[in-house]
DNA sequence: CAAAAAACTAATAGAGCTATTAAATAGATT
DNA sequence: AATCTATTTAATAGCTCTATTAGTTTTTTG
């Protein structure tokens, strides 16, 4: 009990402030707030990690880790493209799944504390060398054989992060207006990550009539 | 001049907490950053607010009215539906352009401070009633004539502001770790505005050949 | 020009927050 | 049991922030 007691306070206090950190980003939270929740002194908090901003960087390093690991994954996939961007997408849409909260941090942290983006930078150094580059050859060859229209390899991964994201990011303000229950907004999830494999694989087929009827 | 200054201080004190607010969040200015940056006292920010937070809902109002305002524009064109589309699309992508930290701001507030989604549903009342169900029943015919696949109205809405709001809300991300100069970033969002519309129209084609061969 | 109104400021109350310190308690070790 | 180490806490220094108050300066107005 004491053993596991010494280990599950400072765990405790990780734990709470993941939690506090991603509802209500790091400025709204404050290490009193995090001792409260914890049943603990607020001098513990910094006896565990000395300053508040060491304990975010403790949370914010982990989640970046997390999330970019999984990107890392060696694709042992020997499918064709359009087969392997569908699994990448809908991967991609778990993880966000899993981490609802995780593109409010991001974005809102990011935003407020440029000084952070020198971990993620770090983070990420081989990220965009590696997973870029590896779509970016596939992406070229499906081009040039004219099976999907041309496109740049980051507006493809743009648009898949940007589809991904938005209803995570919006989910308290599309539940407030739209007054939908909790359940509603998982049914609407769902349907969601179908669409937005349908919408981007549909959006790389060759243009053709497309130029000549619609865009100018 | 005394007539301009007077009416100067309360309007440079709105400019300026607009901009930091935007820059910044609501959280991460204060009342006294903001007479700072005026050249006053910092009792004059509360002399002509009251407190932080109206002088905060003062400008997110305006914002919110501005951004609503625009949507509800009558579109006087009598055109094709896709034409018409892109050209909303294009609108829209303008505003984001001319307020590139709004969309920030929208996701950081209303976030952090839920209450102040009163404000914003109260103001957009007619909003959905008028914009989206004016696009549904368009839509809806465009999909049983089978010129555009079966989609819901308000997937697509929510797909235009993803695919356009996204760079705007990861600019200082994107900027740091591609090391992207601000012209580059310019251009960047030209491509990107193209791209959009290409994307979302192109996603709309029919499906047919799609069901089979990719989408299990 | 005198009185009233408006604009402005210095000072500060009062609250909350981070971080530190010094002391107390509990657990492990010899 | 005595000592040492790790954990925990109370107290508080020191800071910053919001908001108010009471008084001063400037502008307007009769």
């Amino acid at each position: 009990m004491t053993i596991n007691k010494e280990a599950t306070n400072e765990q405790a206090i990780l734990e709470t402030a993941e939690r506090l950190f991603l509802e209500k980003g790091f400025a709204m939270t404050s290490t009193t707030e995090i001792a409260k929740e914890v049943g603990c002194n607020q001098a513990m908090v910094h006896y565990y990690f000395r300053t508040k901003d060491k304990l975010f960087e403790a949370i914010f390093e982990k989640k970046i880790k997390m999330f970019v690991g999984i990107f890392l994954q060696t694709d042992e996939e020997n499918l064709p493209f359009l087969q392997k961007l569908q699994l990448k997408i809908e991967r991609h849409f778990d993880i966000l799944q899993e981490n609802p909260r995780l593109p409010f941090l991001f974005f809102n942290e990011l935003t407020t504390h440029p000084e952070r983006m020198d971990v993620l930078k770090q983070r990420l150094q081989e990220f965009p060398k590696t997973v870029f580059h590896r779509l970016n050859s596939e992406l070229k060859i499906e081009i040039e054989k004219g099976s999907i229209r041309p496109i740049e390899t980051i507006d493809l991964i743009l648009s898949i992060v940007s589809l991904n994201v938005i209803l995570f990011l919006a989910c308290p303000i599309v539940k407030k207006i739209t007054g939908m229950s909790d359940d509603d907004f998982q049914i609407m999830l769902q349907r969601r990550k179908k669409e937005n494999v349908i919408m981007i694989i549909n959006s790389l087929r060759p243009l053709e009539i497309l130029n000549e009827k619609c865009i100018k």
